[in-house]
DNA sequence: ATTATTCCTACTATTATGGTAGGTTTTGTA
DNA sequence: TACAAAACCTACCATAATAGTAGGAATAAT
């Protein structure tokens, strides 16, 4: 029997990661794939898919054509990673039933394990919902900084 | 491009049910798979499966034969569901580079998102280490109690 | 001896994962 | 106006995970 994981996958990590390179780097111009790409060492063809999910989300706005590049579409604190992930991950739940208004199992109502799947969901969205793309960008931030005062 | 989704697997999810239902059957004997598997409608072939990796880390104990089955090993406070879930799912970390003692990702010394997983981790594993089979399978013991009464 | 049971291994269909590849459209600039 | 640079779009692909099914061997009680 094969081992299973529970994990975030490459493209919702990416997602978050495309997203605090731009609020990094952001100089109020439009940044091009591969230059995200280069500093994200992503590849530019995947990067291209994520972050037109991102694009067609309005998380950030894009403009084609030579110049043309992405951006944020808001200021970086007005992301949570909790959006960036459900956006790419589809959801956070850890159970499918948890989706969705209306408990659609049949057994929900004796179900030995409810409680538990309810409060890891709880979990989880406390964390990825507490943490925003500002956060993330202005340690990072701060971590270039005191590199550069190394050199 | 599809949707995907961070979940916990059937297995993992069977495995609690299952170590749950031996609680709250526990009559000192050993159970049958077929009981089980029809009180908690599940495939016998595939509840063999998933038993069988609960045996074979000692959780539950066996008898071969005739008249043989399953029980727990211990008793089941002495069980945490995050104990079952890391056994059946391999893993409950939610990025790889948690894993192991060294995090051997190369990127992991200025990773602007490994704080987001950090916390996750410890959240996600603070639910599942809080709760034990004994604590579900009391509740269920108690919701049965109150469905009896209703007859 | 028979039967009931665990135990073991192989197999399978479907979907997700993590991309690659190539062409189309748009737009700024020479 | 031609060119080049960029986003945009769609198809494709190899590998692994998922959620089982299937069949038989070993064991033990009756």
């Amino acid at each position: 029997m094969v081992i299973i994981e529970m994990k975030i996958s490459s493209r919702g990590r990416y997602a978050v990661r495309i997203m605090v390179d731009l609020a990094v780097n952001n100089t109020g111009e439009y940044a091009k794939v591969n230059q995200i790409a280069k500093r994200q060492d992503i590849s530019e063809k995947y990067l291209e898919q994520i972050i037109s999910v991102l694009n067609k989300a309005g998380y950030v706005k894009s403009t084609r054509g030579a110049q043309g590049g992405y951006k944020l579409a808001r200021d970086a604190s007005s992301y949570t990673v909790g959006m960036i992930l459900r956006l790419t991950e589809g959801s956070l739940c850890p159970v499918a039933c948890l989706e969705g208004d209306v408990n659609e199992c049949e057994r929900c109502d004796t179900c030995e394990t409810l409680e538990v799947w309810k409060r890891l969901n709880v979990a989880i969205n406390q964390v990825v919902d507490s943490i925003t793309i500002a956060d993330l960008s202005d340690k990072q931030r701060a971590r270039q900084g005191a590199m550069d005062c190394l050199i």
